[in-house]
DNA sequence: ACCAAATCTAGAATAATTCTAAATATTGCT
DNA sequence: AGCAATATTTAGAATTATTCTAGATTTGGT
């Protein structure tokens, strides 16, 4: 059923990335990583919490936050940010654009050829190094899949 | 000394264009546009508040909120985001993306061939229609003006 | 000058996130 | 196995940016 490029890792290489960084793997970092891999619609913290409750009773949301920022740190996830509004988690490791639909609210993958995000930062005046370009789409979408 | 093209839009003019939505111009309006105008480094409301104190000792900080939320509807004015920091403020009304200092923390416009956006959005699948496309670069910056 | 509508103000309320300090869990010795 | 050192988790308090509320002030049109 792998029909698309994913780049899941699970459980071992999960830990692997984990201690690459110093850290080990816990089950509150290990679900909370595989909450994120199963529904990639790019939840808030909130949202990540509800999903993770359920399996781990315990789980509290301060944990929550500091699992996300630790995948974040381990390059395992990204932080989407999006007006102010509450940051969202997004496994989806390939350089890649969202597109926020206004009338749903929903946050989409864009995939772009990587040459175009070359070429943004040729654009850049010189004493300009960026290290990261982040492209926001903001308008609707009447995808099928809606 | 108006060597770069500007959109200055001095109180005549956002009299009228305040009027064109059904506002009025109040010199606390005035005083926040000018001091976008004045010094354009994407500052805060707070730091917009701070500047406009002196000329304007009774001004509260939720009149410098409703005046720059005032302004943004006007497109008199551009509301600035990065990652979950407070919103800073952009007179700059070209079409253009912000380039953040790591290191300094700074904001820069950087402007950018329009046909450029044009072909980002052309990127989209279809389905895809996007009314506003967000550019932001991360990354260090050795400009001489530093 | 008067009235209605628009605007402004101070302070309370909210939302997302981070901090703090104590409780738990895990690892690496011996 | 036993134990100290370290990492992680937890609940709740604290913080930050912003919005809300309700009353006071200002304004434009008659």
């Amino acid at each position: 059923m792998s029909t698309h490029a994913n780049n899941a890792l699970h459980p071992t290489g999960l830990a692997q990335k984990l201690a690459d960084s110093g850290l080990r793997s816990t089950p509150q970092r290990e679900l909370v990583y595989e909450v994120l891999l199963t529904k990639r619609d790019h939840p808030t913290a909130d949202e990540v919490f509800a999903r993770v409750k359920p399996e781990l009773p315990g789980i509290s949301l301060a944990t929550v936050y500091n699992c996300l920022e630790t995948l974040v740190q381990c390059d395992l996830v990204r932080a989407v940010n999006f007006e102010r509004g509450p940051t969202r988690y997004c496994p989806n490791l390939r350089p890649h654009a969202h597109f926020h639909d206004e009338a749903t609210g929903q946050t989409h993958d864009i995939d772009l050829p990587t040459v175009l995000f070359a070429k943004l930062k040729a654009e850049l005046p010189t004493g300009f190094d960026a290290n990261a370009v982040e492209i926001t789409f903001r308008g609707k979408a009447k995808t099928s899949s809606n």
